[in-house]
DNA sequence: TCTGGGGTCCTAGGACCC
DNA sequence: TCTGGGGTCCTAGGACCC
């Protein structure tokens, strides 16, 4: 057997995937967007990361930059929206819990998708089954959705894909003669797996087409893009192999927060302010779930996209023994780290922290060196602080309790994705 | 003086996803 | 002039061990 590659199982798998779903959330709350060409922008309304299919009608682009769509907006013809993630994180949560009414198992993919498991499942059956969760979708929430059945997740997504395109919401492809057809028109980039850099090598050895790719010998696909291009490669030919728990984890592996500014920052105590409001945060977030992290990372990027200044982009990370999580913690060493990669003179686009090796917090294993008593006993008390001051914060209008580091913040109260949700930033 | 080879662990970086 | 944010997985290569 190949490692990494599963024995070949006969397998039926589904997955649901909301239409233009930050759109859709905002038609929940809004019915005059229906009908609308409408886009979300990302934070600090830099680029579009959601559109209507009217507003796909028009040319406009994943990732395209605001400023190339500003005429379309000032004449009325688009409506650009700033994202409110909280809503469409609610509406996420209803939507995977509609998803588990109709599936023996499901793994939620992303905010707006989730794997079906549908091993057992009469096939005569999922077309009904489909057809109710569309329905139950859109009564209950108002959101429409498509869904894709296959062999395995990769042609699931081919089907889900074709589905959109074709305005069908539930798409069934169960033998070769139905999927064969679907992947000779499907650009090799459009496929589950094949990004931007892999699609471009493929064109070059003039493969432009699904069919083209799933017809390459296996050996070869092998030896030019990897085990993953080997898996994508069989789930293409029907054989499942990337398995659901691959998907599904109780613990995040880690957790971050990254922003990019406005403009280029030069200015220390700024950053320094912005690393510990992200500390903040996913420390918040970590302890959530329950987690505990044995490693902090802090980056900072300037703008990839001015070429001629030169690309710096320093990370610098360390380690916890034992594991913490809580925030004054963090913060002390995030800014330590900070220290060791800013330098001034240069301006920076983009910073970000990132918690890495969590594991729960209840089963830890104590360091060789440890005094277990005497740090049980503060691990319990820093624990204890932060559950009181998270219970404190849990309403984001009113974040009551801060750290002294998070408070220096005073400038440049630019659109930053904290406030938005709720207005204008309270000023501190 | 000669100076192997295989295993494991770790890390950085690349590639992908939504 | 202006270009998101939050993740995961894989691999190559170095360090280290016997």
């Amino acid at each position: 057997m190949i490692p990494g590659i599963q024995d070949k199982k006969e397998r039926l798998v589904g997955l649901v995937d909301c239409n233009n779903f930050f759109v859709s959330c905002e038609r929940t709350v809004d019915p005059r967007l229906e009908g609308r060409a409408v886009v979300v922008l990302s934070n600090n309304d830099g680029c579009v990361v959601a559109r209507s299919n009217e507003a796909k009608g028009m040319g406009i682009r994943m990732g395209q930059p605001a400023f190339e769509i500003r005429d379309h907006i000032s004449a009325g013809r688009l409506i650009a929206l700033s994202g409110n993630h909280l809503l469409y994180r609610e509406i996420s949560i209803r939507i995977h819990d509609i998803f588990r009414r109709f599936a023996p198992a499901t793994a939620d993919y992303s905010v707006d998708e989730a794997f079906l498991d549908m091993e057992g499942i009469p096939s005569t059956n999922l077309r009904a089954i489909g057809e109710a969760i569309v329905k139950a979708c859109y009564d209950e929430e108002h959101i429409p959705v498509t869904i894709g059945f296959a062999p395995s997740k990769t042609l699931a997504k081919v089907a889900t894909e074709v589905g959109k395109k074709q305005g069908e919401r539930v798409i069934l492809l169960m033998e070769e003669s139905q999927w064969l057809p679907l992947l000779e028109k499907l650009p090799v980039s459009d496929i589950w797996g094949i990004g931007r850099r892999i699609a471009k090598r493929l064109y070059g050895e003039s493969i432009y087409t699904a069919a083209q790719f799933a017809a390459l010998p296996a050996i070869r696909i092998r030896k030019e893009l990897g085990i993953t291009g080997e898996r994508t490669w069989r789930e293409l030919h029907g054989e499942s192999c990337i398995e659901l728990s691959h998907l599904e984890r109780p613990l995040q592996d880690s957790i971050s927060e990254t922003r990019t500014f406005p403009e280029d920052i030069d200015d220390y105590d700024y950053l320094r302010a912005r690393i510990a409001l992200y500390c903040a945060h996913v420390g918040k977030r970590m302890r959530s779930q329950g987690g505990q992290c044995g490693e902090i990372s802090v980056f900072l990027r300037t703008n990839r996209f001015h070429t001629e200044r030169g690309y710096y982009a320093p990370t610098a990370s360390g380690r916890f023994d034992p594991p913490v999580s809580d925030t004054p913690s963090l913060t002390s060493r995030a800014v330590k780290l900070l220290e060791q990669i800013y330098h001034p003179g240069i301006g920076y686009k983009r910073a970000g922290v990132i918690l890495s090796r969590i594991t729960p917090i209840c089963n830890v294993a104590p360091s060789l060196f440890e005094e277990i008593e005497d740090e049980n006993q503060r691990r319990r008390k820093a624990l204890q602080l932060m559950k009181a001051i998270d219970s404190l914060n849990r309403n984001p209008r009113k974040q009551t309790i801060q750290l002294a580091s998070q408070l220096s913040i005073r400038h440049l109260g630019h659109n930053d994705g904290y406030s938005s949700s709720f207005g204008p930033a309270k000023e501190i």
